[in-house]
DNA sequence: TTTTTAAAAGACCGAACGGTCTATTTTAAC
DNA sequence: GTTAAAATAGACCGTTCGGTCTTTTAAAAA
């Protein structure tokens, strides 16, 4: 990795948690001049435009956040272990750095940014693809009941979890959070068999 | 209603879809100028600054759709009409409008806008307790079975709503949300006597 | 170590930003 | 219809915006 592609990745590490938090609209170029203690030159030597950035701090943040949750579904054996590891990585995404970037970015990806658009939608079904993955294994493993539809099943919970991240983050509290994790686990566990 | 009440309201009828799509930074007065058709010295005269504006708009939008939703609600007799009736109307919510103020609103008001965090976090408690009062309705009049927590219910239904609402956004598509009402449904009418 | 090449600094640009202020127009009281 | 008051237009303000370009500095090749 030379020079310039270091910055590059050093840029983007340090924007994209101010962007994740602040918008791509509400972030401007001397936020992340400030963040990264570069000048003009040298930020606009490694990329071309501001959205660029907005971009590639996106793509960052996902990918950071998919290797966390993969990890955590890795770290167990039975269906049951993956989803349940899967539920508590996602109760650990902070607040602090701003959230879950899919609704962050989702929200903002307007018709004005169609390229961000595709990408948050890759995002969404990557997202509840992992779960998808999860429960049709376990079927197949004859962990789970065959009356659950995997792919309804996972698209309900994904929504219950970002419904649960806007409320954790508006209410600046974790109990809505909980409830719902809780919900979600009891209504997995009825379909073990 | 004088001329300054009539213009107050206009802008901010006005301006509120603007801002619900395009975000409170990405809103520009140029953009409340145009859509108004008036020129500086007309809009701040009856506005102190684009915030009071953003603030207005929320409060509009909110307050529009929660007669929306409520009207629904006294459409429905029993708990299950209004419950139903009230999926629906949250069905009609349309993305060409932003979607859902709640979310567009409160991903954006961050540390920087604590006026705007308190709006949101009461149109969420609002919001839940519409449901909540159904359920606790229903269940006083023996519609709803008493193993359901209205306050549990309500969270979480409020949770894949609005988690169906950011999948349809970013998707471009009905779908999910269609798949995520249908499970909502399923789940009440097993609590149903 | 010298030389060549790559990367970063920061002055600079025009445009757009939110906001102010006075002149003018519109409303409404008489 | 005249006049006092309220509301709006639009020129103007300083600031900040995203982005460019030349100069300087740092890295890498010789």
């Amino acid at each position: 990795m030379n020079k310039a592609e270091r910055t590059r990745r050093f840029i983007i590490e340090q924007s994209a948690s101010i962007i994740n938090r602040k918008g791509m609209a509400g972030t401007s170029m001397s936020d992340i001049m400030e963040a990264t203690k570069l000048a003009k030159g040298g930020i606009y030597g490694n990329f071309e435009s501001k959205d660029e950035i907005c971009v590639e701090s996106f793509l960052y943040l996902t990918a950071t956040l998919a290797d966390q949750l993969n990890r955590a579904v890795l770290r167990g054996k039975t269906a049951r272990e993956k989803f349940l590891n899967l539920l508590d990585a996602y109760k650990e995404i902070k607040n602090t750095d701003g959230g879950c970037p899919i609704m962050n970015f989702g929200v903002e990806a307007d018709d004005t940014h169609p390229g961000m658009k595709e990408n948050v939608k890759k995002a969404i079904r990557s997202a509840q693809k992992r779960f998808f993955d999860i429960i049709s294994n376990g079927i197949a493993n004859n962990e789970i009941s065959v009356t659950v539809n995997p792919k309804n099943f996972s698209i309900k919970v994904f929504a219950m979890i970002e419904g649960a991240i806007l409320c954790r983050r508006v209410l600046e509290s974790d109990e809505q959070m909980w409830i719902i994790m809780e919900a979600i686990r009891l209504e997995f566990d009825s379909y073990l068999l």
